[in-house]
DNA sequence: TGTCGCTACTAGAGCGCTCTAGTCAGATGC
DNA sequence: GCATCTGACTAGAGCGCTCTAGTAGCGACA
């Protein structure tokens, strides 16, 4: 037998079909007695509506697919706030992980058969092509990745202000001497090197970048690096929190943090709030990421005319590997 | 007009709707070249079945509900490895995500609303009695918690085998003088405490537990307590590996690791792989978690019985913060 | 030649909803 | 008193599939 279904609650209300079906859609054309006897019934025989029946019947689906990575803890914070922002719009998430075993074009392809309305791809790492093909058949949201495709929309962390808000940070504790570890080729990091040296030229200081990376590893080589290359310098800001992670690894032998050296991170990983890590860093604004692109999709779908490349200020989180310098 | 149809793909291969239905389930009655012919009609319009519509059509939903902590990099690597389980016994997943701003019970509804046909927990934080009452519906299986609720499944690590493991590497070194920094109340904690205990006295040595807890502050603060209770310890197995990044902190500041002292954490999460980190530890094994949740919700629904409390064996990953005593 | 058994296919009734196009009282207007 | 309107409700046709029951065609066998 089953669950209920709506022609069980209508028996048992006493009604039709149709009304239960309006009662539960919340639609106008019941009256507050019927409505609360229909809800009673439902009530009584635990009758939830069947959402796949519910979505076949109506032309659209009110599903917006989302793809993430499993591994990506920043995924993690941007699903969390898109349930919030699609809730409010009145859409459903349908969610599918990318992982090492499930390839992103698999995980995309399980969203269209589940026939979403607009896709939210989060840090995606399909080519622009492949992008482009996507928002040919529906919307297509890119989240956390520059890249131009056409018709696909972009929503984006400003990495050259939160490169500035770093450098600006220190310039306020009094340093001048200040470097920058960079990412390398990694995504974002001309952004932020960009950042960091456009805030330098304007205070009239004299930027120094070391070549880094992304990985404790390369924040670990960069460290040496540095020393040789900016023994006098006072404060950094490094590409991301990993980077910083494994600089502050190295650095902590022969400088003291942040009495020596003021060191900011970027992205506000868990890592970085760790209790005995504590590292001053870029924050990016998870709530405003998924709230816009949410908004794109919806405004896509409605026609209207979206921004293909929205950037979102991220903000500082100040904590205690940075200070004023001796 | 939307996506093409079924309806669609059976005009352009001149056969009926039912015969496509058929090719593409894959189910015997169609010749082959019957079978090329629809399949070329299909990508010639671009048909992807509508999973909805498919869902509605049979009695089975073949869907598994499997709710995860959007946080918890343990649940990516298990729902990875579920997809993988899942598939192989044709079954498709539908994930929903728990987060600060979204229940698990939240959650659940959503999959229930999608007729899954069992549940996969992961984690799970709902009461005995939710959990029961949930099963009472469909098959339910609980994944690495350990909780006792009529009907409900459990799939979890041998905890008390992953201490042994951790003790006989270090008695396998040399060591005959190890601690354990416990995890207090934390789920888990008395398995793992359990596990140190009995080999240590199998092996005819004085047990030495150091109160702690899961976060990295309470390995920190475990450190200073270390220091005083077992001064002469050469090695110790910390509760997980969060507490153990907490209690390196400290304990590199007095001892070298691993000359001096060796270090064991728990869970093998992505922090203890970090290269400047390296952390000897214990890792759950994901995929036949993974597998067995998948079996055991299978079995369930097959009406077979089921061992309601399965345990996994984890297994060792040797890094670099142990080594035999100096 | 009749009928049995097969394979290859089709017709059509669901699945559990949504939603358009009604019906049918009873209130309102003139 | 009659047409008109309105609010409350129902009938029934989809939505895009699955799946059971059934048919058509054909070779085999007695």
């Amino acid at each position: 037998m089953g669950r209920p279904t709506m022609e069980d609650v209508a028996a048992l209300a006493g009604v039709s079909r149709a009304l239960v079906s309006i009662v539960y859609r919340d639609a106008p054309g019941a009256s507050d007695a019927t409505r609360a006897r229909v809800l009673a019934a439902g009530a009584e025989l635990g009758y939830r509506p069947d959402h796949r029946a519910r979505l076949l019947g109506r032309t659209r689906t009110r599903l917006l697919g989302v793809t993430f990575d499993v591994q990506a803890s920043f995924h993690g914070d941007l699903v969390e706030a898109l349930y919030t922002a699609a809730e409010s719009a009145g859409y459903d998430l349908a969610l599918s992980a990318v992982a090492p075993s499930r390839s992103e074009s698999r995980a995309v392809q399980s969203l269209l058969d589940y026939r979403c309305e607009a896709l939210i791809l989060l840090g995606p790492t399909l080519k622009p092509s492949a992008l482009a093909a996507l928002a040919e058949s529906q919307p297509t949201v890119v989240v956390a990745r520059k890249v131009r495709a056409p018709g696909v929309d972009v929503v984006r962390t400003d990495d050259t202000t939160g490169s500035r808000l770093a450098v600006e940070h220190l310039l306020a504790l009094g340093h001048t001497k200040i470097a920058h570890i960079d990412g390398g080729k990694t995504p974002g990091s001309p952004e932020r090197r960009t950042g960091y040296r456009n805030t330098m030229r304007a205070a009239r200081l004299t930027p120094l970048i070391v070549p880094g990376g992304p990985t404790e590893d390369e924040g670990a080589r960069a460290a040496k690096t540095f020393l040789d290359d900016a023994p006098r310098a006072t404060a950094v800001t490094v590409f991301n929190d990993r980077s910083a992670v494994g600089f502050l690894d190295i650095i902590r032998q022969s400088r003291r943090v942040p009495d020596e050296l003021s060191v900011i991170g970027y992205d506000n990983t868990t890592v970085a709030a760790l209790s005995h890590i504590d590292l001053t860093t870029i924050a990016q604004d998870t709530p405003r990421l998924a709230a816009h692109a949410t908004t794109t999709a919806l405004a896509r779908l409605a026609g209207t005319p979206t921004t293909p490349d929205q950037t979102i200020p991220p903000t500082l989180i100040p904590r205690t590997t940075t200070g004023p310098p001796r």
